[in-house]
DNA sequence: TCCCATTTGTCTGATATCGCACAGTTTATT
DNA sequence: AATAAACTGTGCGATATCAGACAAATGGGA
């Protein structure tokens, strides 16, 4: 982000502390506070008439909470919650963040083209998904996570990750013994440890890449965070 | 659309028919023109490797392919071409387009509402793939078709339904069966026919509403075409 | 009118995943 | 240290859907 539009946000922004868990959007109620993590991970979730959660997407440090916002829409039907603790936020009123995106074409732009990836990254899990073997879908979901977090180990329960790739709890303990049973990963008591990420590509194959490639070629140039 | 934006955009536009099956959008590479449809039906599809061709979103004369464009991107991952065929479309530079956008507030936030649909429609097939069966995806996205349509006749054959809900053909032939039992649908050759929308809603349940509602509260009291 | 490409109807076995249950293990609580 | 709670390992029958084949029906073009 340039200083120039940075001076423009500074004076509205505070930083939040980020609880475990903590819900950042809730559905269908008129979203006020918009969230730029500066570390966790947190989840977009649509949740139906009988309760089924399933997430539709995910992001980190280099996402934020306000995309109906930005769409023009005060409210939507997801819920959005951290899912991997990670600490604060920088956090905006609503109100502000839509008058400095007004005011300013290259913040718009930057938040727009953010918005863009987010789309194909949805769109990826619809293909996932689909098609998509619980095996992939687990290892696609782990690099994921991985972009997004500091090191090598995620911090989630195999309840947890059922939940984000559509799939039973006991389906994703027999997965991560296959993924551990050639060395990709090693699973513990509410911890994934990355062990070798190579091999995780090579299960998620075509699932995992395109909405990295956007976030590469029209974001990352631009700093990775809204504090650049 | 305000007379005032619509006389800004006017000189750039034109008209243009549209080929059975004809390609909008392709993938990665530029976006030179935009389409707002006048009928028909397109669809957004993403490709893997392997030519696997699975549907991420669909339009008809409420919307346009220009979400990648708006949002910052001058090319997108998908493909989108004509799925049911109808007529023409307003045809317009993505250059043109891009300007105006920038130059009109309200221009601007009705068609970034409208992507905010898409992108809703888009989180409701991730979950409808995840959870759903064959029968509750084909209904739901039935529905979606007659929303598009004039009159109840949707001009498909089961091997292109079976791509879009991500389905076996034989799967889907089956399932039109199950439809037409119970006065669903009918079902001939190249063709589905709408006879009780009321039981297509129930038997797509949940999956089918939230985009829906989402585009009657944001964009319909704005007029349903770009040319209102 | 006949032919041929397309579309649909209908099988078959194979299999990934569900849905659920229950026991074992680890961590938190008091 | 004892107890409860949360999480993980594992098993098994049920089933929706796959994956593919093949024949029958349909309709457009020569």
């Amino acid at each position: 982000m340039s200083d120039d539009d940075w001076s423009k946000l500074a004076p509205f922004v505070s930083r939040s502390d980020l609880g475990h868990r903590q819900l950042l959007v809730a559905a269908n109620s008129p979203i006020e506070t918009i969230y730029f993590l500066e570390g966790g991970i947190a989840s977009v979730v649509a949740r139906n008439d009988s309760g089924e959660q399933t997430e539709v997407g995910i992001f980190g440090r280099e996402g934020f909470s306000a995309a109906p916002v930005l769409l023009g829409n005060a409210q939507t039907p997801h819920d959005t919650f951290m899912q991997v603790d990670g600490g604060t936020a920088l956090t905006i009123d609503a109100a502000h963040l839509r008058e400095a995106v007004n005011a300013s074409r290259t913040l718009r732009d930057l938040l727009l083209r953010y918005i863009n990836t987010f789309l194909i990254q949805t769109a990826s899990s619809v293909v996932s998904n689909a098609h998509h073997s619980i095996e992939t879908r687990l290892a696609r979901w782990l690099l994921m996570c991985h972009d997004r977090t500091d090191g090598d180990d995620i911090y989630l329960t195999h309840e947890f990750m059922a939940m984000m790739i559509a799939a039973q709890r006991s389906g994703v303990t027999l997965t991560l013994h296959v993924l551990e049973g050639y060395g990709a990963i090693k699973s513990s008591r509410g911890k994934v440890t990355v062990k070798d990420r190579s091999l995780l590509e090579k299960a998620a194959g075509d699932s995992y890449g395109p909405p990295e490639a956007c976030y590469r070629e029209t974001i990352a140039p631009f700093g990775k965070s809204i504090r650049n």
